[in-house]
DNA sequence: CGGTATCCTATGTGATACTG
DNA sequence: CAGTATCACATAGGATACCG
């Protein structure tokens, strides 16, 4: 065994270049949008439509910031009117596996975490009995 | 077989207090913290030693919503001078196994996305030829 | 030691208006 | 249709100082 003393199984580390992607592709409406493409390609506004809570400003962000990573793709399907065609690129469909992990993780768990979130709630009411 | 071939509808869809639950376990100090925690119990100094990037104040906030969502546990060592102990919780350990594939796909995919990142900011560079 | 309190800035997000 | 521009605001996070 070359590799040194981390042996230990896999952990929650994670350097800062991995911290931002994860952040870019997990953010407040990548993966409603996301999960538009991996149905259909879109258009701007079918996509403004399937996630009528997006505003224009945070939907183009979105969609320029998953362009970048190469997770979308744009295409200009003509000028005149403008036309504009989004679709998921093969490197986007690869995050569906770790997404629903961690979605189904998220759903399993979230009765437990309210629980949690109840009983600290209620400890921190020191209303003064 | 009722399951049709496009039937996977939903794969990226999450619904708010699932996203908000997610923005919370995988904030920017979390995984770091669960990191620390899931090979020992730390001390809040030993913590801020194995994550010195984070300020008292982050890192304070990030353990009080990770306790708030039963991820860690806190509890009191002795009280002068104060001593305090964070713990990882069975829930929290729960967490590993989702976490580590959606950071092996960071991992993988990490050259491919900063190819596309390079061709998405060359692109934009149009220095007027 | 393990925090709070305060101030500050940067960013994310929304609302609204305008444009090619 | 598919954006961009601008203003406004809430929140995240850092810097610093103080406290029991």
């Amino acid at each position: 065994m070359p590799e040194t003393t981390d042996s230990h199984e896999g952990e929650f580390r994670i350097e800062h270049p991995h911290r931002e992607l994860l952040d870019q592709v997990l953010d407040k409406w990548s993966l409603s949008v996301l999960n538009e493409l991996c149905e259909r390609p879109c258009r701007f506004n079918d996509l403004r439509r399937a996630i009528p809570e997006v505003t224009q400003k945070s939907l183009t962000a979105t969609l320029r910031r998953l362009e970048r990573n190469g997770i979308v793709e744009r295409s200009l399907l003509s000028s005149r009117p403008v036309a504009v065609e989004y679709r998921i690129t093969p490197l986007g469909k690869t995050m569906r596996p770790p997404v629903e992990v961690l979605l189904e993780w998220v759903a399993a768990h979230m009765p437990e975490v309210e629980r949690a979130r109840r009983a600290f709630d209620d400890d921190g009411d020191d209303d003064g009995a």
